[in-house]
DNA sequence: TGTACGGCCTCCCCTTGGTGGAGAGTCAAG
DNA sequence: CTTGACTCTCCACCAAGGGGAGGCCGTACA
């Protein structure tokens, strides 16, 4: 017989521990000295323990235990316990699979931005440059601006797995409309995939005019001035579709400061 | 703005749970009816708890979201945060891949012994057989034949990976022996590894007298001597080691039943 | 103006698997 | 007899809310 002291150094389950189990039915002592309370333990106690003990290192809620306890005399009875908690755990494990793997994208692209938002810190002044071809994912619709937001959710939802860099927006309208306007929001993608309603396909590689910019959305309207201007005192001719770039904007969790969000504007010049 | 059940359906946040935000200083709404009590929350309350539900859905803890909130006006203040969560969350995934591991490799132990001892079941008489030439890793001892355990023990903690079959053990003394017996607890294994203090070694094919005892251990004189007097009958001079194997003894959880308990004993002759 | 119904409030208890502490009783040694 | 170590019961606490009781609020309809 042993003192709940003992018997918790013996078994490696703390004093309150033991009290608990106690209580809740699964390891009674083998003798309660009615006069002090003192529980005692006997052999017999230490198997239905280390029975515990094992179980609860595979995480079996103490319920199941108590079944067990009662139902199983023998390893094999436990099999279908076992499997059934193997079902459970490997549900976390991809539970927890996709968590890291949602925050690793998370990380990702934050570096990403920081990179992209490091080089094109220093030139906010109109730029002539080959813009590389490129595979896009998008989704051209009819409305207003502030419909993009939208559609970059579904986008997001449909290829997410394999947008490889920043938002972009296709212009098709040769001038500024409100409620009609053409646009094409995308994401760049690493490899072909099919989705429902989305347009898979390159960017040509082209000559642009192009201009970061800085600042909230609204004042893109004097970036255009700027840039449209350059255009002009080249002779450009310009093509569409325009392209915005947004290499940074409102991040995914916080919508951060739009004074600090960048935009490239690229106005594709016909050769 | 938004009555408090309106917000929970925009935001997908239960009552209960804008209650319980409000509660913890989270989610503070925009004003609070002095006389009703009533709260009431306005679409800055919106980007909070937008932000609050995607930390959430990587299982933030509130209190580091409450520090988020507070410190991060942007993603990228988030960057660290977001690092710290994924090592919590790697931590878990790598700890519920050990679980599902080791419950895996009881479930295909179980799978095993339950297949031994379906082929042992029938024969409990003596046979002869060849025994094929295996691998083994083994701790030889003088001691008590109960000491095998801890020795069993011992060799599960340093070659447990690689165990690939059932525990077995050797006796080297051509007598019973009490206190000081020749023995050499071993484990067939798949492949050659390196451990202190361990004999990793093939053994020789041999041609053996076999039986299979069934019952508790201390019975096993009685199949020792049935075996015995087999082998004097057929005039066979036997060879050391002698082996046990152990086809079904305690369950790596329960002891289960030693009248069930299934015990191959395997005496060399020599040829 | 009464009332019915839905929405909202606070307050309390419940979940899992224990941990921590307070205050009081018990045991053995000196 | 005292001291110190052990043990007892009872209560509160953790995370992140969920469930429900009992009561107030607001509005629509008769």
């Amino acid at each position: 017989m042993f003192t709940i002291g003992e018997f918790s150094r013996i078994t490696g389950l703390t004093i309150k521990t033991l009290r608990f189990y106690h209580e809740r039915g699964l390891l009674t002592p083998a003798f309660i000295d009615p006069g002090s309370g003192y529980r005692h333990y006997d052999p017999r106690n230490l198997d239905t323990a280390r029975v515990i003990k094992a179980l609860r290192d595979l995480e079996f809620p103490l319920e199941d235990i108590a079944t067990i306890l009662a139902e199983c005399g023998d390893d094999e009875d436990l099999i279908e316990h076992l499997a059934r908690q193997r079902r459970d755990l490997a549900a976390k494990l991809t539970h927890y699979q996709n968590l890291t793997r949602q925050i690793d994208q998370l990380i990702t692209q934050q570096r990403e931005i920081r990179e992209a938002t490091a080089m094109h810190q220093q030139d906010h002044n109109v730029t002539e440059r080959d813009v590389e071809p490129i595979l896009i994912a998008g989704i051209r619709i009819k409305g207003r601006y502030s419909d993009c937001g939208k559609v970059f959710g579904q986008l997001a939802k449909k290829v997410g797995r394999h947008i490889g860099g920043k938002a972009m927006c296709l212009y098709y309208d040769g001038e500024y409309k409100e409620d009609d306007a053409d646009i094409e929001p995308c994401f760049p993608i690493r490899k072909e995939v099919e989705a429902e309603g989305v347009s898979l396909r390159p960017l040509p590689p082209v000559r642009c005019v192009t201009l970061v910019h800085q600042g909230p959305y609204d004042t893109l309207g004097r970036s255009y001035a700027t840039i449209m201007e350059y255009a002009k005192s080249k002779g450009y001719q310009l093509e569409l579709p325009t392209r915005e770039v947004y290499l940074k904007g409102p991040g995914m969790i916080f919508k951060g400061n739009p004074r600090k969000y960048l935009t490239e504007i690229q106005l594709p010049i016909k050769s």
